[in-house]
DNA sequence: GAACTACATTGAAACGATTCATTTTCAATA
DNA sequence: TATTGAAAATGAATCGTTTCAATGTAGTTC
């Protein structure tokens, strides 16, 4: 069915070494004898079978991507620039969706496991590290995105989320608030703990109050949610700081049902600075974070460490969030 | 370094023949046996290698799935409804983000042959079809994922656009609106030309007219840039049907902008659905298709195909779009 | 023209599973 | 006890590559 290697060997009268070189150290081989045989490659449309050619070598040319949930534009982000980095290096990417689910992650790095990748980029669901540690005792190389775990031996690309809380808060009490509303998500998940800490550090430095609203889920419904809940607050803030854009949309699109003015009345600033927060009613001023850069630097790391081998040095890259001003934010 | 079928096979004290037998055809083995090389398996923490595993039955159990743009909330739910399909019945898929750009399929077809996936489901960038014939020649299943071809032998799921647009216009003039402005993407995106042709069959016979803006992208800033056009015109349409969502969600912030209410003086209408469409500044109604319900409807068309081999028949499987009514629009 | 190089090419072994024709085992039956 | 046959287990051949030691072939030097 297949034409295979040793087809295109009979056909250009050559062994299956010679063709084997072809491929892959093409300066080895007589130019006529090269040129004849990628002739004879194309006429029969020959593509090398991967599995058998990485049996012998023992290595593949393929990624895994774990992410919690490929519907996030901010790991749809990520996912563009691991794919990009791959691509530019000849590597193919598994795209796994986990859906926070550690049973869901289990399944997919035994499938990993099987389909011999050469390394694994991973958003871990849960802290424990069993799963990494399979996959390193098999010599696949793990580096972790947009998540670190102390003390371990690999590589890492994350996002200082307690700067990114910090300057978030520190844009709005510059602004001249000094009530500010920090619409959380579940303190479960490390990036917005983190955050949440950075909230409160710069507050104590700025002598800001901080009213924490927590939602069970980070999406556009649970913004209307937290903004029915500081409506009902005694006071209200002058400000609203939500651990994403989803929430802070949620939370604008309530407020402005009700006639309050943003920025006039009250501020909101979101954090991701998705694609459509520009777009947003009033355009969203938001933490960025540089996640398709993060992509290609994961990715490159990841390479870096399955090519070069013993002598590769695991590195931390933490990356720093930036804030972007948009019109969602203004002066108390 | 890695676990073999060999070493589990020494551990067991038995043959590589019955270790294999275990594996795929357990109720050939003598349960006494069975029990004893599971448990040596599971403490050898052994996978077997995918690789070697094909080479030999000719079958990966790998799909590969090709869109257009995993950016795209519609892709993505697909994605997601292929891999849960998938996953049921124990295949990993490769995502691939293939930019709409020809070349890029191209490279990922030419990967995806490589890895020896058993099927593909690919939205075409083009019509050209090599790339099919090409993956079909070496025995690779191919479905057509919201694209079809005519005359062509391979199943395929889609949308019924034309409908998706007549629905739009039916909605549109059954609330008593007769000049509405049509906000089209590309022509050259079969999806945006069936959705126009809608548009005008229904404006037809609603006795309708239509002002069409043609925009070169479909994201919130190209929809802000058509929201201007519309203002320009010497005549306000009374509604606007947009070729997605996020061109909506741009049209809509201009028009906000401006002071105009919504639905009161203007009526919008998006395409997609997406999961933000509820929570947009004014809730958007739009026109839904049942994404995640077509990832899994292909993907077991497609693995069907795959696994009844001659006795599988083509079907060309047409989901129909359904109006969701929000706010946006209302009564001229 | 013999002795060396350097370069090109060869072909068999190996990778780790599956497959299948054989062989072994053992209980039931004559 | 001998015979039979089904069930269980075996192990060599196989898949399509890569790898590498061995071999072949010019070209250069003394």
């Amino acid at each position: 069915m297949s034409v295979s290697l040793r087809d295109v060997a009979k056909a250009a009268q050559v062994s299956v070494g010679t063709v084997s070189n072809v491929l892959n150290r093409p300066q080895v081989v007589a130019p006529m004898t090269l040129a004849r045989v990628q002739e004879i490659i194309k006429e029969l449309g020959f593509v090398p079978n991967g599995f058998a050619r990485h049996l012998r070598s023992g290595y593949s040319r393929t990624l895994g991507l774990i992410v919690p949930d490929v519907a996030n534009p901010f790991f749809t982000e990520v996912a563009r620039g691991v794919e990009d980095a791959a691509s530019k290096r000849d590597y193919a990417v598994f795209l796994c969706n986990s859906d926070e689910s550690a049973a869901k992650e289990d399944r997919y790095v035994k499938v990993l496991i099987q389909q011999q990748v050469r390394g694994v980029l991973i958003t871990p669901a849960d802290v424990k590290a069993d799963r990494l540690d399979l996959m390193r005792e098999r010599g696949i190389a793990v580096t972790l995105l947009d998540r670190e775990i102390k003390g371990r031996k690999q590589c890492s690309v994350s996002v200082d989320d307690v700067h990114g809380g910090q300057i978030a808060i520190e844009h709005l009490t510059g602004l001249g608030h000094t009530y500010i509303a920090w619409v959380s998500g579940p303190e479960s998940i490390p990036q917005v703990a983190d955050r949440g800490a950075g909230v409160a550090k710069a507050a104590t430095v700025a002598n800001a109050t901080i009213e924490t609203i927590r939602v069970s889920l980070m999406n556009a419904a649970k913004g209307e949610e937290a903004a029915q809940r500081i409506l009902e607050l005694n006071k209200m803030p002058t400000a609203i700081f939500c651990a994403n854009d989803l929430l802070a949309l949620g939370v604008m699109r309530v407020l402005l049902e009700n006639k309050i003015r943003i920025p006039e009345q009250v501020s909101i600033l979101g954090y991701d600075d998705i694609a459509f927060a520009p777009s947003a009613a009033v355009p969203l001023s938001s933490i960025a974070q540089p996640s398709y850069q993060m992509g290609i630097t994961a990715a490159d790391l990841l390479l870096d460490e399955c090519e070069d081998g013993d002598s590769h040095e695991h590195q931390q890259i933490r990356f720093q969030p930036q804030l972007v001003e948009r019109a969602s934010t203004g002066k108390r």
